[in-house]
DNA sequence: GCCGTTTTCGGCCCGACTGTTTTCAGTCG
């Protein structure tokens, strides 16, 4: 039972017992404690094998009760309340307040009246023109839940973030025509980085709000508004991403900035903070004297001073400790892009990638780099060309004389020889130890029998680590978000093993993998492994993605010290040579 | 159910929009 599952008996709980009308607070206890769970970078498993109770306490919004039923579900791999909770209601009704415009009071009205349990028998008497005749419903109601059974079953509902990108873009842009504006800037999880958003929260000043709105919903991708307000509207685009509007008053720009950059558990706890001061946060300022007197709103700066707070970066607004550390002045001083000097994971023409070696390192130079590694694909990677050893040896001879040239130009910039080693389905690795021991930076990968149990896949990837030869583990779970689940792995046990031996783990930058994630990386971060934020770039184009990377490492409380190709070539290389 | 700068009980974040209703509950973020 790992933290991911132990999270969404909670979440039912919490689902469960709003349609059944429980104590609101209690509920928002077991979606505090879901939250709580789910951001929490050792497993429980692991805490509680190692301590046994003791391990799980001092755990925020964990208390006497969840505590106990986390026990529960590691030691017997159920929960007893979930199960009867469940015996009270079908399991169905947990859809179908996923549907949008019904929650947990009018779905268990509909259970009431009409004996719906589940999202077809809902589509059914939506269709039926049952659902209008309840007291309480209307056709327009009816209209909604028809909309959003078709939302909830053709769309996942979560877009990876490099999707949303060019949407914001294109919105900035077009709101950018309303006369008056005077700041435009996206919020929410977007810019928080969150490795996928459910939409994009966009907040604008300006003197005109109606305007805004007029032209707003006038957006030629926007399939359906489904709401449109004095300052606020909602409106759905045909790919499905969901976009939210807020005008505002200049003098409330920077609460509203904190308070739709979120995140949720953040605001609560923040608020929580506010009140026991005496103030009042929301999306207007902040006030004393019950809501009378404003003290503060312009920019977020102020709103977190309000409150006795340093700013602190969107990334870690996560409540995951980060209004703690910044009550103490032990916020982490993130990782930045300006830190990284150099790309430790690009392929080029000799493997799978679009471009030369010398193209890929001008790209590289470009980026403000002192080194880039070549990590071409060795030969069980057949798709991609790979490399055996004859080819990685001529590849060395090509990488030599590149630096050569550097050096005759006076370039400070320098090649690393390298490769991306597959470790193969036995653990062993793709390439002799003689031709690995020619490199200067091994980066060592997973690209095949992704189906093993845990500990299978655990020691196949250990046993590379102990060869001593790897200086980087490669996308270290393999996952591809929305695509292809990470393969189960052991990731503490793989951290511990390359502490020992000096390896670091990847945080490969590719938007599609973002492996490691945030909360892996601050378990890295726990251990004291180093991270390496590479791109695995196959064209001169993804050297930028290096940004994603960046922020995800943010989200995973990384500072410079922790990244290992934040180092400047020499350290690097002193680092790289003490594998073993 | 959790928690403590109103501490072991009595609170618990805040507001906009919609639809259905005649003043507001439900939903959402």
């Amino acid at each position: 039972m790992e933290n991911a599952e132990i999270a969404r008996v909670f979440f039912e709980i919490a689902d469960l017992l709003e349609i059944k009308g429980g104590d609101t607070f209690r509920i928002r206890s077991y979606r505090n404690a879901a939250m709580v769970v789910e951001g929490l970078p050792e497993s429980l498993k692991t805490l509680y094998a190692g301590d046994g109770e003791d391990g799980l306490k001092g755990l925020p919004g964990i208390g006497e009760s969840t505590r106990g039923k986390i026990i529960e579900l590691l030691t017997t791999g159920g929960c007893a309340y979930h199960r009867e909770l469940l015996g009270e209601m079908p399991h169905g009704m947990l859809d179908m307040i996923k549907v949008s415009g019904l929650g947990p009071k009018k779905a268990a009205v509909l259970h009431k009246e009409l004996g719906i349990s589940d999202l077809d028998g809902l589509e059914r008497a939506a269709e039926a023109g049952l659902i209008r005749g309840i007291r309480g419903f209307g056709e327009a109601t009816e209209r909604k839940i028809i909309r959003g059974i078709r939302e909830v079953k053709t769309r996942s509902r979560q877009f990876k973030l490099s999707a949303v990108v060019p949407y914001e873009r294109s919105f900035t842009r077009y709101i950018s025509e309303v006369p008056g504006i005077t700041e435009i800037a996206p919020s929410g999880s977007y810019r928080r980085w969150k490795e996928t958003v459910g939409d994009l929260d966009i907040l604008v000043t300006c003197s005109d709000a109606r305007a805004v709105m007029d032209h707003f919903v006038r957006h030629p991708d926007i399939a359906e508004v489904v709401s449109k307000g004095e300052t606020k509207s909602t409106v759905v685009l045909a790919s499905g991403l969901q976009v939210d509007i807020r005008v505002l008053d200049k003098r409330s720009f920077g609460s509203a900035l904190q308070y739709f950059t979120g995140s949720k558990a953040h605001n609560v706890a923040l608020r929580e903070r506010a009140r026991r001061m005496g103030l009042k946060i929301s999306e207007y300022g902040v006030f004393r004297e019950k809501g009378e007197v404003w003290v503060a709103g312009e920019n977020e700066e102020d709103v977190y001073g309000a409150v006795g707070l340093p700013w602190i970066p969107p990334e870690l607004r996560e409540n995951r400790g980060e209004i703690e550390a910044a009550e103490e002045g032990s916020l982490p001083r993130l990782i930045e892009r300006a830190d990284i000097k150099g790309d430790l994971h690009v392929h080029t023409k000799e493997s799978d990638g679009a471009y030369m070696l010398d193209q890929m390192a001008e790209a590289a130079m470009k980026m403000g780099y002192e080194y880039m590694a070549v990590t071409d694909h060795s030969k069980a990677v057949g798709i991609a060309r790979g490399l055996d050893e004859a080819r990685l040896n001529a590849q060395i001879r090509a990488v030599d004389e590149f630096n050569d040239r550097m050096k005759r130009q006076r370039k400070r910039f320098r090649a690393l020889k390298a490769t991306e080693v597959d470790i193969k389905a036995d653990g062993s690795l793709d390439h002799p130890e003689r031709a690995l021991k020619k490199l200067d930076c091994v980066v060592a990968s997973v690209h095949s029998g992704f189906r093993m149990e845990t500990k299978e896949m655990t020691a196949r990837v250990i046993k590379a680590v102990r060869t001593g030869l790897v200086n980087i583990i490669g996308h270290p779970t393999g996952r591809l978000i929305n695509e292809r689940e990470p393969y189960r792995i052991d990731l503490e046990k793989v951290m511990d093993e390359a502490k020992r031996h000096g390896a670091a783990l990847e945080l490969n930058a590719y938007p599609d993998r973002l492996d490691l994630n945030d909360v892996h990386c601050l378990l890295a971060r726990q251990k004291g492994v180093m991270v390496a934020v590479s791109t695995d770039s196959h064209s001169i184009h993804h050297l930028e993605n290096i940004a994603y990377g960046i922020h995800t490492a943010r989200r995973g409380w990384l500072e410079k010290k922790d990244v290992l190709n934040a180092k400047p070539l020499k350290e690097l290389l002193k680092i790289l040579k003490r594998r073993g």
